[in-house]
Parts: C-alpha cells; sequence; structure tokens
DNA sequence: TAGATATTTAGAATATCTTCTAAATATCTA
DNA sequence: TAGATATTTAGAAGATATTCTAAATATCTA
C-alpha cells in the first residue's frame, strides 16, 4: 500500500489514471497530454506499474498501459474505513 | 485534493488517522504512540490539519486532534470513478 | 509568581522526488 | 542494412519532505 499511495500523490500521475479509464494507451499517447519529456513520463509510468497502479504490454514498437482496478480495493477499504470510524 | 493526497503519502500520518478512529487524542497522546521527536509529530499533525482531514480543539494546555470524516468524500468519489471505469 | 508541562515554530541537515538531457535499446520501414 | 520512431535507463540539478535540536508560547499548579 506504500507505494500506492505514493503513486498517488502526483498530481501528473493520477492524471494519467484518469486518462486511462477510457481505455489502454501508449506511452506516447499518455505524453502528448503533458508538458513534458518522455523521460520524466516513463518514470511516472513507472512508478504507476510499480505500484500495480497500472499494467504494461509491449505491442511492436509501442508499450500499452491499461488501469488495473484491483488495486483500488485495498484503498477504498481503508477509506471505508476511515469514514466509517469503526462501523 | 492535492493536500489530501500529500497528506496520506506518509506512513505516519496514516497511522495517527488510524488512531483517531477511536476518538480525539492530544498531540502528546498521539506522540507517545511514535518514536518521535513532539515537533516531528506536530509538523505532521499540522500537515493532516491543513489537508482538512483532523481539526484540532485547544482544551487547557492541551490540544485535541479528531478525524474529519467529511474530506474522505472526495477521496471515496475518484477511487469509485477509478474501479467503476466511467460506468 | 516560578517552575513544570504541552505544543508549536524556526532553522538546519539529510533524504527523497521530479524533471531534465544524453544515451541505450527495441522495433519498424524503405 | 540504415535510418526513423518509441520507449527506457543513467546521471545530474533543483525542489520538496522529513526529521532533528533549540527556543518560543501557552497553560497549569505549588
Amino acid at each position: 500500500m506504500n507505494k500506492v499511495w505514493k503513486a498517488l500523490d502526483d498530481p501528473t500521475r493520477r492524471r494519467i489514471l484518469e486518462l486511462l479509464r477510457s481505455g489502454p494507451r501508449s506511452a506516447g499517447e499518455l505524453g502528448a497530454e503533458f508538458d513534458m519529456s518522455a523521460a520524466s513520463m516513463s518514470h511516472h509510468l513507472g512508478t504507476l506499474a510499480d505500484a500495480g497502479l497500472v499494467e504494461r504490454e509491449k505491442k511492436g514498437q509501442f508499450v500499452y498501459y491499461e488501469l488495473n482496478t484491483t488495486v483500488f480495493q485495498d484503498l477504498l477499504e481503508w477509506i471505508l474505513a476511515m469514514k466509517g470510524q469503526d462501523r
């Protein structure tokens, strides 16, 4: 969970996740949405992948990234526990 | 929301929130649970308060901290949107 | 009031994070 | 195969975060 919280603590990475809601996108396609070098984008994508929030799939010369929604379950439970205050 | 994500990206602060689930506690009571100076604890509590995740109330020489669960609603919605993938 | 206790603020040291450029690797196409 | 495109890796600069000690502020109690 530590890596998940870390990964989510960055506006660029959260925006990447939001973009991926509409389906898988390549590193280049994602990068086109940001004013940032491809290397920096790759770094962010690596952070998200490390945390398990996205999965990568190489297709020819492109690398596609896709949301992995299963990881959000733990987050959700933590937050629900906080909201519920033990209930 | 930026400050909220930032505040949650630290194990000490998340643990503080978990401790507060059982009710308000003073800075000193919270500090006793960690191997950390009172000054550092105060810093973390300030970060949580800035993000709106806790509220402070001074009572005599003590300062009590209490969970503010309303802030978790936005987080919850963001995560549910991610899990739902637009559905 | 003086001293003790609780907490915060100030300032500094160290570690971590974000971003960059340059270079490396992989794949595609003429 | 050579060159073009896509992506990642390496290494460094600058910004931000975490923690500490020392000192400041507020409140309590003898």
